[in-house]
DNA sequence: CTGCGTGCAAATGGTTTGCACTACG
DNA sequence: CGTAGTGCAAACCATTTGCACGCAG
C-alpha cells in the first residue's frame, strides 16, 4: 500500500490524516513481520526526528481501535504490530524470537470441524488461534 | 498435594525447602487456575506477612526452571502460573479475563497428524498450542 | 474556529536486580 | 560453615497519562 492509498484508507475509516498516522501506518506496512513500538519508533525517526513515542502509542491504538492493524502479544510480554488482518496463526521461532504468520484454511476447517461435533462443556468458541512454536531452517 | 508432599517433592528436584518456597508451591496448588504474582503475594501474606516481592518473583522464576510450574503470559502482558504441567491448551474468556485448562488428547492427536501430513516449508514444529477465547455460559 | 492530535515529560506497574543478611543442608 | 535463599529498596522498561499547544477539517 502505497502513500496514496493510505491516505485514502484513513479518510475511508473516518480518521483525520496526519503525517504521523500516515507515517506509521505505512512503516507496519514496509517493516513486514510484527515490529515492536520500538521498531516503528526507529524506522520513522529517519524521516520524522521529533515524532513523540507517545504519540506512537496512541496512534497504534487508535489504528487498532478502527481494525486498520492487529496488536499481538509475545513471550516476554512486549507489544507487536500487524497489519495483516485476516484471520491467520503464529510461527514462534525460539531461536530469533521472530513472529511469522501462518494462513491455512484446511486446517481451520479441520478444527472447526472437530468442535462442531465435539463441543466444550460450558463454553462458547469465539476464535481460536494456534501457537505453533519451533525452529525456522 | 499437602505440606508433606510438597516438601518431599522440592527435596526430589533438588531445590532447598525453605518455608517461603513452600508457600509460594503451595499457593499456587490451592490458587487454582493461573494466578498472577499478585494474587500469589495477597494469599501468602496472610500467613507469611514478611515475605518479599522479589523473592516470589525468585521462587517462581526457579520454580519454572525447574519444571515444577508453569508459565502462562495473558492478553495483557502480566504472567501467570499454573502448577498443571501436562500438556494443555488455553480457555480464555474474554468477559471475565478468566483462564481455564482445556485437555483434549483427541484433538492433540488430530493436529499432530495433520502436521504430519503437511509440513509447514522452512519451519520445524516443536509445539502447539491453542488458544480458544470465547465464553463460559 | 473547534476539537482532535501531538509533543513532552512525568507517572505507572509489573518485573528485575544488587547487596547485605539469614538459614538450609 | 559455606552457599543458596531472602528482604529491601532502587532500578528497569514498555507503555500510559496529563496538559498545553498546533493543525486538520
Amino acid at each position: 500500500m502505497n502513500h496514496k492509498e493510505i491516505i485514502a484508507y484513513l479518510k475511508q475509516k473516518n480518521l483525520r490524516v496526519t503525517p504521523q498516522r500516515v507515517a506509521i501506518y505505512e512503516a507496519i506496512c514496509k517493516l513486514n513481520n510484527h515490529p515492536t513500538a520500538e521498531n516503528i519508533i526507529s524506522f520513522i525517526q529517519v524521516n520524522h526526528p521529533n515524532i513523540s513515542i507517545g504519540t506512537v502509542y496512541k496512534v497504534l491504538d487508535s489504528l487498532v481501535e478502527n481494525n486498520l492493524i492487529q496488536k499481538v502479544k509475545t513471550e516476554n510480554g512486549s507489544m507487536r504490530y500487524d497489519s495483516h488482518l485476516s484471520k491467520h496463526h503464529h510461527l514462534y521461532c525460539i531461536e530469533t524470537e521472530k513472529i511469522e504468520d501462518y494462513e491455512d484454511s484446511e486446517l481451520d476447517k479441520l478444527i472447526n470441524n472437530y468442535f462442531k461435533k465435539k463441543k466444550i462443556k460450558n463454553f462458547q468458541i469465539k476464535d481460536i488461534k494456534l501457537q505453533i512454536t519451533g525452529n525456522f531452517k
